[in-house]
RNA sequence: GGCGCCGUACCCAAGUGGUAAGGGAGGGGCCUGCAAAGCCCUUAUUCGCCGGUUCGAAUCCGGCCGGCGCCUCCA
């Protein structure tokens, strides 16, 4: 299939060429470990999931990486303020290891839920200090660090390249005058990559390094580690909105600082923001939602999926209540149909006819369109819907389409699975009781077979059974 | 102060130059012992407003109104 991605880096649309025919290295910006991931954070890694079944659905071989951020940022810009992780270890009586290990579990538990796959490497900073130290050598040796108030800064001018991505004017700073204040910065844009002197203790995540003794600055992890694992160029590099003018800017200038070869990464993709109508949904603001407080409302965690796909990643999307119930619907009657189709056994194997292969086709078409899930879900319903397609053809249809939309529906095709023997009988026992016109009873069972799981319908054919769908 | 995005039916949301996908919700009908499911029909001659370009615009340009994001940790 033909696959188009926007890339963030030109702002325009282009096809996917990978750097090596066949092969696709692909970094994405993983959690901060200290706290619970909220929706919106699930949003990015939902859009991120569906790039990577798509990448595999396209026969690439894929190596996907995600960090894990467990040694903090601090909450401020400047050498002040305090480590987040630190902050939610002391708030939580949790020594700062344990909280990052107590979140790194809670978030995969969610991506988990959420049908997300789990990257080919996960991997943490604290794991990596020393090629980060060496990423920092690197760059002072080339000429790109300062050491100012006992702390290692990039200085950006050295980088002419410098916001290209965001795409920054050196200009727009001064106005807004919203910058932090660090007097031993030469440039505002300039930044630390690593720290020795800092207002708080830092306990336990301290390192040696030949600046002394300290801790990485907040944008190097990514590039060390993205470096290693799919080498000094690669293919892919995915985050949230929200990372373009700051942290892959700094990754920018921190990778091809180091090694003098340009494109870094090839193409950069962003997912758009979840809102709700007290805004942007974010933990420092309090107003967010977890994944957890939607299972407490009674939803599936993948009509919180079902959700996100209904709306393109590159677009806004506004949270309610109202809209995570039409998804939640919309889901229940998708495997409704699903459950009543009933292809004939053996149809995985079906071949698909011309019609079919053109519902395969308008899907590939969608999803190669910068993946318009939107549009990929709607030629779904349609080919689900089509009479004139034979059942065993639109369940083959479904389980590829599922491949990359990840909604479990395969599941949801039930072929001919037995009841078991004594409910089989009630149903037995109550169509009889429908011929003899004793309706009292016949009520009363089919009430007790709905608590038992089952809902009966009467076709003229006789009695239809299905399992209750959650 | 600067940068950028968005405004499509009751709701969510595709479509970005050729005559409005899909889903949810609602209404009517067929079917049914009653249901359920299913099916059929139905809800935008119109895409925030005003101009312009064009044979032709929701789609391009300009202005206005409204909503949002970023410039500071953030998905």
């Amino acid at each position: 299939m033909e696959l188009r991605l926007f890339n963030t880096m030109g702002r325009i649309q282009e096809p996917f060429v990978p750097r090596e025919a066949g092969k696709v290295g692909m970094y994405t910006c993983g959690p901060t470990v200290y706290n619970y991931a909220h929706i919106g954070n699930l949003r990015t890694y939902i859009f991120e999931d569906v790039l990577r079944r798509t990448l595999l659905h396209a026969g690439y071989r894929l190596v996907h990486v995600m960090n894990v951020t467990d040694v903090g940022h601090l909450t401020s810009d400047g050498d002040e303020g305090e480590d987040k992780v630190i902050k939610a270890a002391r708030e939580r009586g949790m020594s700062v290891w344990e909280i990052a290990e107590f979140f790194t579990k809670a978030f995969f538990e969610d991506t988990d839920k959420l049908n997300i796959q789990r990257p080919e490497i996960v991997c943490k900073a604290t794991e990596h200090i020393p090629e980060m130290i060496d990423l920092v050598k690197r760059l002072e040796e080339r000429g790109h660090t300062y050491l100012a108030g006992g702390n290692v800064y990039y200085d950006i001018s050295t980088f002419p390249r410098y916001g290209e991505l965001a795409r920054l004017d050196e200009q727009d700073l001064r106005a807004g005058a919203r910058v932090g204040v660090d007097a031993h910065k030469r440039s505002p844009r300039d930044f630390v990559l690593w720290f020795t002197r800092s207002k708080f203790e830092h306990q336990a995540m301290v390192w040696d390094s030949p600046w002394g003794k300290g801790y990485p600055g907040w944008h190097l992890e990514c590039s060390a580690m993205s470096m290693k694992y799919l080498g000094e160029q690669f293919d892919i590099h995915c985050g949230g909105v929200d990372h373009i003018p700051v942290h892959h800017t700094n990754e920018i200038a921190q990778s091809e600082g180091a090694t003098g070869r340009h494109p870094w990464v090839r193409y950069w993709l962003h997912a758009e923001f979840l809102v709700m109508d007290s805004g942007k949904m974010s933990k420092s603001k309090g107003n967010f939602l977890t994944l957890s407080s939607l299972e407490e409302e009674g939803f599936h965690p993948l009509d919180y999926r079902y959700f996100c796909l209904g709306a393109h990643y590159r677009s806004q999307l506004f949270f309610s209540w109202e809209a995570l119930e039409a998804a939640r619907n919309a889901r229940r009657n998708l495997i409704e149909h699903l459950s009543g189709l009933h292809p004939r056994e053996g149809w995985e194997q079906t071949p698909l006819s011309e019609r079919g292969e053109a519902y395969k086709r308008e899907f590939e078409e969608a999803i190669g369109d910068d993946l318009s899930t939107p549009r990929a879900l709607a030629v779904l319903w349609r080919a689900v819907k089509d009479e004139d397609l034979p059942p065993e053809e639109r369940a083959v249809l479904t389980v590829t389409m599922d491949r990359i939309l990840g909604l479990s529906l395969a599941e949801a095709i039930a072929s001919d699975d037995a009841l078991e023997p004594e409910l089989l009988e009630l149903v037995q026992r109550r169509e009889a009781l429908r011929k003899q016109r004793d309706f009292a009873e016949a009520d009363r069972i089919r009430d007790e077979l709905a608590r038992r799981g089952i809902i009966v319908e009467d076709t003229p054919q006789g009695p239809r059974w299905k399992r209750k769908t959650t």
